[in-house]
DNA sequence: CGATTACTTGACACCGGTCAAAGCCGGTGG
DNA sequence: CCACCGGCTTTGACCGGTGTCAAGTAATCG
């Protein structure tokens, strides 16, 4: 099995096969691009976890403009649902055809393997974590180093599922996507992808982005990493193995 | 005893004081205004409630600047510590001089009082609420509506511990702090805030909010309390009656 | 291929930032 | 009791980053 959850956790906090058996997954089904998960307002009582694709969270303000509160990769809850039976101040719909599985947290919780509780804990502290992040960013960088804060964070997020190194990675969103979590119009989007090809950070190609130097990006985004690996022990793995990569030389 | 913390919980999802027997508290400290309470990349393992005054969570990022992701009111947590001995990814800075509590959390969710633990997940949730309206707020409304929304949800959630009505509330920030969890400058919220206050939607008196139309406040604010009100079901409590409260004619 | 969706580009307006100076306190000390 | 002082607020002038509108080009998909 190649379970996105599996590998984040292993890579996360050293989780193995046997801290594992207490988990059981539902069915999994799909749901097409554009189509909402899950409401907001609604009241659920599972929590959904991503296996493939990619969906956001995010909540309709004002006049119709769509505010992105978070990207869903592969291995990420849609929904921690902290209390059973939250009603949600938000919603998720899916960016791409996505695969879905309902999770029954409450009872992985209940098992006695304290060390999986403690990993949805620490999951719930991400989520916060990027959140927290994710406001810094939103409210006091100018948009090049916003949206190429947000490349990092993603790149990050992806190599903890094995879908990115430090060389290249692909992010099936559209620019209005990017917009709406950044708080820019598409168009002002476009133009600071542009400057910042310009400046050498990235090269894209249908969808994927390529990276020259990693650390002058992370530089030049002030991206400090360690908010994506919140307390635990086993932190370096992941990270340090795709820094560990030669600074580069993606031919640009 | 007048704790905020229960208070809110009371309001919140009408905890008892049988519910509250498990609640042990030390020796409350007292923090002088711009000190810091905890540091940005800090382990800790205690949780901070605060008793009094104001605090924020913050992040430094590019060259001095700060954003402010959170403000704390009595009966907040500082921390609301998700595992045990984490690493902080931001900082907690006194705004007024403030008392703080350190509470041992986890012995409260042991004592087998599940609504209490119940109760602590519960502002956990809430939390993040607000964080997610916060992205919502800060990515997608002009500094006008931004503003009045940070007033209006500032102005229930003292509500919730009986700080506040639907007339005025005090509110002890300066305008650099307000600037710096809006990402706005000193500037501009000074002017927006008179451009509020001419529109007849408030009005200052040292430090003090008087409000006089909640409801079109409110509304100009785009701002639904519902987030607030997570899951529970004694949820109208406090809000609907201080909304009971006439429609008012404060003479502005 | 045609039609829809996404991406680019340019012109222009405006919101909000920056800088700098001037009032307005509240506190402190003479 | 007054003079001073430092932090906070208020103003004005000016500029730059982003938004908006609109048109055109490139992808993508039946």
């Amino acid at each position: 099995m190649h379970n996105p959850l599996l590998i984040k956790l292993s890579h996360l906090c050293g989780l193995g096969p046997s801290d594992c058996s207490a988990m059981r997954f539902g069915e999994p089904h799909l749901v097409v691009p554009h189509h909402e998960i899950l409401s907001d307002g609604q009241i659920v009582s599972h929590a959904g976890l991503l296996l493939s694709g990619m969906a956001c969270r995010y909540k309709m303000v004002g006049d119709g403009r769509r505010a992105i509160t978070a990207f869903f990769l592969p291995g990420d809850f849609l929904n921690q649902q902290m209390p059973e039976r939250q009603r949600l101040d938000f919603g998720v719909a899916a960016l791409t055809s996505c695969e879905i599985v309902d999770v029954p947290l409450a009872i992985w919780r209940d098992t006695g393997h304290s060390r999986l509780s403690d990993a949805l804990t620490l999951l719930a502290g991400m989520d916060m974590a990027i959140a927290r992040a994710w406001l810094a960013n939103l409210s006091q960088r100018p948009a090049d180093k916003r949206l190429a804060h947000l490349l990092c964070e993603l790149r990050h997020r992806m190599a903890m599922v094995e879908m990115a190194d430090g060389h290249s990675f692909r992010l099936p969103l559209i620019q209005q996507d990017l917009a709406d979590a950044l708080g820019l119009s598409t168009v002002h989007v476009n133009r600071v992808l542009q400057h910042i090809k310009e400046m050498g950070l990235i090269r894209i190609r249908d969808r994927t982005f390529l990276i020259g130097d990693l650390e002058r990006l992370e530089q030049f985004a002030e991206f400090d990493p360690s908010y994506l690996h919140l307390g635990s022990a086993s932190t370096g793995t992941s990270a340090s193995s795709f820094r560990a990569s030669p600074p580069s030389s993606i031919h640009l």
